[in-house]
DNA sequence: AATTTGCCCATGATATCCCATAAATTAAGC
DNA sequence: GCTTAATTTATGGGATATCATGGGCAAATT
């Protein structure tokens, strides 16, 4: 247990609490501060411990420092960063912030990123995750040439194609 | 006996729990816990021990941070992924994810592949499997130019052996 | 005084643990 | 090679333990 995994949907109630999944407390550590990062992409908040901040200065520093993406990851990191307080049941209190980035109101979905996991609006999330996993799938087969079977991540499963659809 | 190999149909109870088949066991090691990755192209998942994730992740390492391919595949990846407990028993529940990825309701086909082995609903596994084979089959005829040598009736190439239904 | 914020307790719904049992595979014996 | 005893499995169910969620209340803010 040492990565954000899985998504999750959760209440938010009438005083703007949600509980974060039990199975990213204890990722989280002992702390009782989660910090928050806008993402600039999407409509969602970044969301870990405080070497979130830090693994994103790296990240801002390997950057091409006159780069648009550079000013902008910039700004919005020293910027737009809260750090909320988690209560004694493990809930936080979503502030004004992050309801206006990602247009959350009474549910919040719990999405894991390994290392970090984000915030989302619901819906917006169910959006977001078909249009990934249908890129993804055309990257996979894309690079597979047509053959592959399964998802088994190099795997060699040395059988042909054969499209199977997703769900029904 | 180290990996999994074969395939077997269990049932789910009315708790959402399954029985891992007891030769898959072994293999995950002294873990209570089962690491699943949904696929993108069937309606399987896939599983196994964190060097499931891993593996993946280390692909991951490899692309660049900063692309939208890393961040779509980031996301799949952690994302759709759920970590499962094993209970003394050595059983699973089924997660929502799961069951809708997959389409499971009170049965569960295992189905070993080697380094890892995928969870299916009993029907579209058996569905997959014939196409799978017939496929398989083509791409033997087309390769040989119509001249095959042991490619008798009984033979299912490349598929994991067995019957659908356990054992006979 | 009227809101917030932090802390504590309550509760229904799941999830987890533990023990029971029948089916089935293996080991043992004849 | 068969038949039976001994072990594993798969599966069920009851008893707890966790979790998400709601509400109360007092200290801190405004």
């Amino acid at each position: 247990m040492d990565r954000f995994l899985s998504n999750t949907i959760n209440k938010v109630d009438k005083k703007g609490r949600v509980s974060i999944p039990a199975s990213f407390r204890p990722i989280l550590g002992n702390t009782s501060r989660l910090y928050i990062l806008s993402s600039v992409d999407q409509p969602t908040v970044d969301a870990g411990g405080v070497e979130l901040i830090e693994r994103k200065e790296q990240q801002l520093e390997r950057m091409d420092p006159f780069s648009e993406d550079y000013e902008l990851y910039s700004f919005v990191l020293h910027g737009d960063s809260t750090e909320l307080k988690i209560d004694g049941e493990g809930r936080v209190v979503l502030s004004d912030l992050i309801r206006e980035q990602t247009g959350i109101t009474d549910r919040a979905a719990f999405v894991g990123r390994g290392h970090f996991f984000q915030i989302w609006e619901p819906e917006r999330f169910r959006a977001y995750r078909e249009e990934a996993r249908k890129k993804v799938a055309e990257m996979r087969r894309a690079k597979s040439g047509g053959a592959q079977l399964g998802a088994g991540g190099g795997a060699n499963g040395g059988v042909a194609a054969g499209q199977g659809e997703q769900n029904t």
